[in-house]
RNA sequence: GGCCAGGUAGCUCAGUUGGUAGAGCAGGUGACUGAAAAUCACCGUGUCGGCGGUUCGAUUCCGUCCCUGGCCA
C-alpha cells in the first residue's frame, strides 16, 4: 500500500478491441494461454445473464481455460451502463494486478473502452421514473418540443444534440432536472482522471468488408442452429422484459423478439438480425478508425495471431511488463 | 400459341399530361459522457428491358422483339 505510487508506474493493462465477428475471443484465449494475462470483458451485452448464444459468449470450456470477468454480472431486466462498467472494470483490474497478472481488456463496446481510458464526467445516474415522465411528455408534444425546452436551459447541449435524437435529448433534460445544472456545464467541468496505468492497445480490424459480411451471416445462422430462438423465447416467456430495455435491444435479440411478438415473419427476423449485426460492426469500425495511438492488426486468422503474440512478446521482454 | 399485367437504383416500388427521374430498405461515411449490440446525422447517374418509328426532344406515345408472372388453350 505504501509503495502504491511506484507500483502504479509499473502497472499496465492491455486493450484488445475489435468489431463483432472479427475473432477477438480466439485471440484473447491464445494470449491467456501464453502470457500472464487475465481477461476482463468489455461488452455491453455479455454482461447479461441468460444471453449466451446471441452475444457470442465463450462457451463453458473456453471460460474454464480463460476466465472472463464482467460476464453475467447483470440481470436482463436491469440496465447496465458505461458508468457501471467503469467502476466494475477498475475493481477487476485492481484484482488482477493484486494477483500479479496483467489485465487483458477484450471487447467491442468502444464507449466502455473510452469511459475506462478517459473517464466520465461527474453526472447523476439514470432515473427510470424521470425517463418515463419525459417519454410521456414526448408522446404528447413531440421530441422537438423537448429539444426546444433543452435549448432554453442548455443552449450548448441543444446545439450539439440533433432534434431527432430522442435518447440524448432525454438524457440532457434528465441531468438538468436532477441537478438544475446544464449537462454541457457539468461536462466542461472535466472528467475522472485518465486510467492510471500504461495501456497497450491492439485493434483487430477486418481486412475485407465482403468477407466480414459473409462471416457475420454465417455466424448468425450458426447461432440459430445452436438454439438462439430458444434462448430468446426463454427471455420472452419471463414476461418482465420488453423492447425498451437495453438487453432486449441487443442485436439479434431485438429482431427475433419482434417475430415472437407477432410483428414480423420468421425469415424477416433472421434477415433483420444479420443486417443489424453488419451495422453494428460498421459503427464499431468507425470508433476504431478514430482511436489512434494503438497497434492495428488486420484480421486474417493465423497471421493476426502471430503478429499480436509477437507484439506482446516484445513488449514483455523489453520492459519486463506490458507498457508503452 | 392467345389474352392480360409487369420490366425504372443492389432490393421493393413511385413518377414523368413528352423536356433524360425519386422514396423506403440495403450499402457507405461520420458523430458518440450512466441505454452504446443504443441513438442519431450526412451521402442517390440509374443504357427508366433491346431495337426501330413519330417528334426540335422519347424513360414517357406507336411498332416490334426479348424476359417475368397470371389466366386461357
Amino acid at each position: 500500500m505504501g509503495a502504491e505510487g511506484m507500483d502504479q508506474k509499473q502497472a499496465a493493462v492491455m486493450f484488445l478491441m475489435g468489431p463483432t465477428a472479427c475473432g477477438k475471443t480466439d485471440l484473447a484465449v491464445e494470449l491467456v494461454r501464453r502470457f500472464p494475462f487475465e481477461i476482463v470483458s468489455v461488452d455491453s451485452a455479455m454482461v447479461y445473464r441468460g444471453m449466451d448464444i446471441g452475444t457470442a459468449k465463450p462457451d463453458a470450456e473456453t471460460l474454464r481455460l480463460a476466465p472472463h470477468r464482467l460476464i453475467d454480472v447483470c440481470d436482463p431486466a436491469e440496465a447496465y451502463s458505461a458508468a457501471r462498467f467503469r467502476e466494475d472494470a477498475l475493481r477487476e483490474i485492481a484484482a488482477v494486478h493484486a494477483a500479479g497478472r496483467i489485465p487483458l481488456l477484450v471487447g467491442g463496446t468502444m464507449l466502455y473502452f473510452r469511459a475506462l481510458e478517459q473517464g466520465l464526467s461527474v453526472l447523476p445516474a439514470a432515473d427510470p421514473a424521470l425517463r418515463v415522465r419525459l417519454e410521456e411528455e414526448a408522446r404528447l408534444h413531440g421530441w422537438a418540443f423537448l429539444h426546444a425546452r433543452l435549448a432554453a436551459v442548455d443552449p450548448v447541449a441543444a446545439a450539439r444534440i440533433h432534434p431527432n435524437d430522442p435518447q440524448r435529448i432525454q438524457r440532457a433534460l434528465e441531468v438538468w432536472e436532477l441537478t438544475r445544472r446544464p449537462l454541457s456545464e457539468l461536462q466542461r467541468a472535466g472528467r475522472d482522471e485518465p486510467l492510471p496505468f500504461s495501456v497497450v492497445k491492439a485493434q483487430v480490424f477486418p481486412e475485407d468488408r465482403d468477407r466480414l459480411h459473409a462471416r457475420i451471416e454465417e455466424r448468425f445462422r450458426l447461432m440459430l442452429e445452436l438454439g438462439l430462438w430458444e434462448e430468446v423465447e426463454r427471455l420472452y416467456a419471463r414476461g418482465d422484459l420488453d423492447p425498451s430495455m437495453p438487453s432486449v435491444r441487443a442485436v439479434g435479440y431485438r429482431q427475433l423478439w419482434r417475430h415472437l411478438a407477432g410483428e414480423i415473419g420468421r425469415e424477416e427476423a433472421v434477415r433483420a438480425g444479420i443486417i443489424a449485426t453488419r451495422q453494428l460492426a460498421k459503427r464499431q469500425m468507425t470508433w476504431l478508425r478514430g482511436d489512434t495511438g494503438g497497434h492495428v492488426f488486420t484480421a486474417s486468422g493465423e497471421r493476426t495471431m502471430r503478429n499480436v503474440v509477437e507484439l506482446v512478446d516484445n513488449t514483455l521482454r523489453v520492459t519486463g511488463c506490458v507498457r508503452k
